[in-house]
DNA sequence: TATGAATGAGATTTCATTCAT
DNA sequence: AATGAATGAAATCTCATTCAT
C-alpha cells in the first residue's frame, strides 16, 4: 500500500541443497513449457514439479519472469555449445556439413524453449536482446566463413557476406524448426546433405564428387 | 483459452455496420497479437481498439479462440492471397524474383502471427491444419516449380524437389520474419535479390546477366 | 510474462448503478478502516461490504492504492467543507471560537482516517501532498487571521504569523486527537472553551468578559 | 502480526555479542518503521539491516509483534528520560524554554514512532496502556506546573490546569511531529522561542523582556 | 547460537464471459 | 444490437514463522 515494495533480489543459493532446489527449478520450469506450453507454466506447477512448495520459488526467483529468463539463457548457452564445430578439417564443404549436422541436432533437442520465447512474444527486452545475440552469434560465424571462401576465390564475390549468412542462416534454422512441426517424418541426415549442397551451390562452392554422388 | 462456453453461437453480421465492426475486431486483433503478443490479447484491448464495449465482442464471436480462428483464417489467406504471381513471364529467374518480392513485400507480417499461433501452442487441430495447409501450399508450388526446371535441363537433377522447396521456401520465409526484427536495416530491394541469386544458384539456375552484373 | 500490463484506468461510472456502486465501495473501504484498521482491509473486505464480488473492485479501481487515495480525497473534501465558518461577526473572539468548535467537530467525526493515513505512514506523494495541503488550508486560514488583528492592533505585533499559526493551529489538531484516543471522557465544549481562551491570550487578544465568567 | 506462536520464548542474551545483536534489531526496527512506515517493517528488512539471518531474529523475539513491543517501550523510555528538565532554575519561564527545547531537538523521532504506533492500530493492551502512561507523564508535569504557578499568582488562575496542560502540551507535541514532514524549513529555535512565549501568554505568565526584545 | 531453506495461508490482481437494461 | 456492470476462478506474489543442519 502507498509504497511499492520490490522483493529484495534472492542472492544465489549458499547452499548444496539450496543450489540443487534452484537448478532444479529451472530444470523443471523449461520442461513444462516445452511439454504443456505457456498455459501450463504456472509457478505451481514448476514447484510441484519439483516438489517443493509455493514460497520456495520466491526463495531463488524474482519473480516468474525471472525464471523464464534464466531458463532462456540457460538454453542459449547449452545451444551454442552444443554448436561449436571442435575439429577444423581443411575441407570448407565438410565444414559446412558439419555446422548444419550440430545445428540441426542442437535446435531441434535443446532450443524448443527457444522457439516457442522467440514466437510467443513473451519478451522483456532482456530476452530479446539475448536472443538477438544469439542469431548474432551464428550470423557472425557464417559470415566470416563465406568472406574467407571468397578472399580464397572459392566463392562467388558478388555476393554481400551479411546478407547471404542472413539467408542461409534463414534457411537451416527454418529447416530446424519444420522438422519437428511437419507431419511428415524427414530424413535428418538427407536433410543435412540437401542443405549443405544448397548452401555451398548458393555461394558457389564446388562440391566434392563423393558427396554429391551419395546423397544419403 | 479454451475456457468453456454457453452462450449461443453468434450467426453473420446482417447488416453493413455489423460486417464493418465484424471485420474491425479481427483486423484489431491480429495488429494486437503482432505488436503486443499474447499478453497484449486481451478481449479489452481488442473491443476498446475498436471501439465498441466488452459485450458487443460476443455479439460477433462465440469466444476468444473464435476470435483468434477468423485472425489465422484471414492472414492464411491473405498470405496465399497476395503471393500469387499473376503475370507468367518465360523467365523462371524472373518469376523466383518476383516471387520474393511479393513475398517479402506483404508477407512478414502475416507471416509473424501464424508463426506465433503455431508456437504460442495455442493450437487446436483446425488451427493445426490450417497452418499446415498454408506451408504445403508454398511447398507444392516450389516444389513443382523446381521439379519443371529439372525436367527442362536448367536446374540439378540430384536434388530431391521437395527438400529443396521446404529448405529454400524456409529461408525466404525465415527471412521474411526477421527482417523487422534485427537491429540493423536490411534494404529490401537488396534482400530480393540476394534471395533470389542465392535460390536460383542453389538449384543450379543460370542467372541471367544482367542481374549479376548490378547486386544493387 | 515479459511485459508489464498495466490495467486500463478505470472509467468514470457512466450508469447510475455503476456510480452507486463505486460511492458504496469508497464509503465501505473508509467505514472498514476506521473500524478494523490497516489489517482489515483487503479488497475482500470492503467488497463483501458492499455486496459485490471480488473482481468488481477492479470495474471501478485500479487498485487498493487508488481506492485509498479517493477515501482521501473524499476525507479531506468534507472536512475543508465541515469547517468553513459560513457567518463572519465582527467580534474576532467570537471567530475563534466557532472555527475551533467546528475543527474539533469536523476532525472528530470526518477525519480519523485522515490521521489513520498520515500517522500510518501509507503514503505515496500523492496523499502526502493532499495531506500537507488540508494542512495549508487551516495554517493559511489562521495565519491571515492573526495578520489582520496584529494590523488592528488587536494582537502582538512580535509574534510571526505563520509560526503562531502552526503552533496554535497544532494545538487544536492535536486536541482533536486525543479527545477520542484518551480514556477520559473530556468535555468537548469545555474544551473548546479552553483552546479559545488560550489562543486569544496567547497571541494577546483580549477575551470578551461573559466568556471568561463562564467556563461551560 | 498477531499470528499464532508456537516457539518457545527466548531468553535474555547472556553474551556481549547477544545484547549488542539484541539491541541493534531494535534500533534497526525503528528507524525502518520511521523511514520506511509499516509496509517496510519486515523481519526480512529488519535482519538485513543488522546483518543476521532470518531465523536469528527468533532467537532473540518471540514474534514481529514481541519486536514491536520493545521498540515501543524503548522510544518511551528514551523520550521521557531525554525530557527531563535537570537543572531547576527560579525563573518559570525559563524553565517551559528549556523544556521546549529539549523537547524538540530529541523528540520528534520517538514522537513519530509513537504515534504511529497508536494510529496504526497495531494496539494491544499493553502497548494501549504504555502509550497513555507517556502521555500521562507529560500532562502531569505540565498540569503540576501550571497549578504551582496559579497558586503563586503568576498564572490565570480560571483556567482548568489539565485542560491547559492538554492543549499546551499538544502544541508542542503536534509541532514536534510535523516540523519535519512540513516542506517549508523551520528555525527550531525561533520555532521553540514562539511555542515558549505562546505558551506563557496563553496562561497569562509574565515573559521577560530580554526575551521579548529579541525573537531570534 | 546462527544459518537460511522451506512453508503456506492469505493478499492482490486479471480477464474471459454473462446478462440485465 | 449494443452497453457496461458484474462475476469468480485462477494466477502471482508476500512474509511471519519453523526447523534441519
Amino acid at each position: 500500500m502507498g509504497r511499492t515494495r520490490t522483493n529484495p533480489a534472492p542472492t544465489a543459493p549458499a547452499t548444496a541443497k539450496g543450489r540443487r532446489t534452484h537448478d532444479a527449478l529451472i530444470a523443471a520450469g523449461r520442461e513444462i513449457i516445452e511439454e504443456h506450453g505457456w498455459a501450463g507454466f504456472t509457478t505451481e506447477a514448476v514447484t510441484q514439479a519439483v516438489g517443493v512448495s509455493y514460497g520456495t520459488f520466491y526463495t531463488y526467483f524474482e519473480s516468474k519472469d525471472d525464471l523464464l529468463r534464466k531458463i532462456v539463457q540457460a538454453a542459449a548457452g547449452q545451444m551454442i555449445t552444443a554448436s561449436l564445430v571442435p575439429d577444423t578439417p581443411d575441407d570448407p564443404y565438410a565444414r559446412i556439413v558439419e555446422a548444419n549436422r550440430r545445428f540441426l541436432a542442437a535446435k531441434g533437442k535443446a532450443a524448443k524453449v527457444l522457439r516457442m520465447v522467440e514466437h510467443g512474444a513473451y519478451l522483456d527486452d532482456n530476452l530479446r536482446s539475448l536472443l538477438l545475440e544469439v542469431r548474432e552469434f551464428y550470423v557472425a560465424r557464417s559470415e566470416e566463413g563465406i568472406r574467407r571462401l571468397q578472399a580464397a576465390g572459392l566463392a562467388n564475390p558478388d555476393l554481400d557476406p551479411r546478407l547471404t549468412a542472413i539467408a542461409l542462416g534463414g534457411m537451416v534454422e527454418q529447416v530446424a524448426v519444420i522438422i519437428d512441426e511437419l507431419r511428415e517424418p524427414l530424413d535428418t541426415e538427407k536433410m543435412v546433405d540437401h542443405l549443405s549442397r544448397l548452401w555451398a551451390s548458393a555461394i558457389g562452392l564446388r562440391i566434392p564428387d563423393t558427396k554429391t554422388q551419395n546423397p544419403a
